[in-house]
DNA sequence: TGAATAGTGTCTGTTAGACACTATACT
DNA sequence: AGTATAGTGTCTAACAGACACTATTCA
């Protein structure tokens, strides 16, 4: 049967069943220390709440008042934790079950963010970030936000076989090899040094710029990312190994 | 369901605020007469349901009654609209605003499904399949479905190019010929048939069966899907032309 | 035999991987 | 000079595209 009973005389359809609570969560991505790390924050520890004192992903109820839109649901929510203004977003998925939250049927729209390096400190204070190690955090998370996290991660891995995503995790300048390796870090695999220069430089989404990055060696060319660049995407994944 | 531990109208933290409308939409593909078609439903003509008389993609409000998760709720959709039971389903996202339904904020979950072409006819008598011209269907579709469709159909073309996606929108035996023909027609542009060839035949997804297609001339190998296997992902794109 | 489509083989172009080689800084 | 890292060049492998060629059916 249908949802739709039509004994109501109202003007408008018969709006009166349950809704399912709406939620947008954010998994936050950032460089650190020469690790991936996700943003995180404390869950309030009065009883009343689901999950008290467990970490979980940021987000919270949609707003109809505040929000026009998810996405802009989900920037509000990253203002609110990390006061980065527009960074890469793009959304995930949704989660959405009867079991998912104690408090009652709910859905949450999932959007991944990544944040460059040197915005990764501005954060608030009641956020924090863990590292990523193997498919996840070491922590039991809230909700299903084991579940979220770890579908974020594998997307996000397999998006940088063939895009040049990892650039929305740079500083403002950066050399060949740092962002290399940053590949390297994503993918927890080496890559090839000459192949990797080739794909990134004629791709045509980073420039030169007229400095060099000084240390005990031969100095590195620092480039940055051009200008209103969308993510370059290959047309061939880095061969995975056999 | 087991495992629900709130007997008690417990003290839970607030919850008194509006919810936004919670949907799922179903974008369902198939192929019908060398074109790929998607199956819409015609909306109630009383003029107290938005948008009456329109066409929208199938789908509705989640039933917190009756659907466990979002996936069965899509599940069920389709099944009331076409019986079919577990095609290639796949989440394409989420899009919620306030301005999207008349009745107020409300956000959907959208799928896609894939029909394979032997089930295409099995649909409700209020379900009619509509063909793809370019970018979406010729009608104006309801609430944001034009804006949903045309991303499914980005989607799935973009996939196409790198996985074994069309397989599920063949019938039970098919030729090769055929084959690269639906890639071809999703694609909207024509393919190598050595390389297309070499591509399926190497990626192990099909099998030949011990029969041919015949016609007025040479007969065609025919081949089945394996059974149980995930759709393949390809190295490399299909080289789009320059 | 000719038309039509199925299926194969051969050559080329592109790009990743392996790896050696050169370049340029610092100590 | 020695070391460390940046950056280049050369060869190979994999695979898509172009296209010619062969194979098998029917009329």
């Amino acid at each position: 049967m249908p949802s739709s009973p039509q004994s109501t005389p109202k003007p408008l359809a018969n709006l009166d069943f349950p809704r399912p609570l709406t939620t947008v969560d954010i998994v936050a991505f950032a460089l650190r220390d020469e690790r991936l790390h996700v943003l995180l924050v404390q869950r309030g520890s009065e009883p009343d709440e689901p999950f008290p004192g467990l970490w979980a992903l940021p987000g919270g109820f949609v707003d109809v008042a505040k929000d026009a839109t998810l996405a802009d649901c989900a920037l509000r929510k990253l203002r609110e934790k990390t006061g980065v203004a527009s960074p890469y977003l793009e959304q995930l998925g949704s989660f959405g079950s009867a079991a998912r939250d104690p408090r009652g049927w709910s859905a949450t729209h999932a959007y991944v963010v990544l944040i460059p390096a040197h915005l990764a400190d501005t954060i608030a204070a009641d956020a924090s970030w863990f590292p990523i190690v193997g498919g996840g955090v070491k922590q039991k998370l809230a909700f299903d936000h084991d579940t979220i996290l770890s579908v974020a991660i594998t997307r996000l891995r397999n998006k940088v076989e063939y895009t040049s995503l990892p650039l929305y995790l740079m500083p403002a300048e950066f050399t060949l090899p740092e962002l290399q390796r940053v590949y390297e870090i994503v993918l927890d695999r080496a890559l090839e040094k000459s192949a990797f220069r080739t794909r990134m430089l004629s791709a045509d989404v980073i420039e030169p710029v007229a400095r060099t990055r000084k240390g005990p060696n031969r100095p590195a060319q620092l480039y940055r990312v051009k200008r209103a660049k969308a993510p370059t995407y290959f047309a061939r994944t880095f061969n995975r190994p056999s």
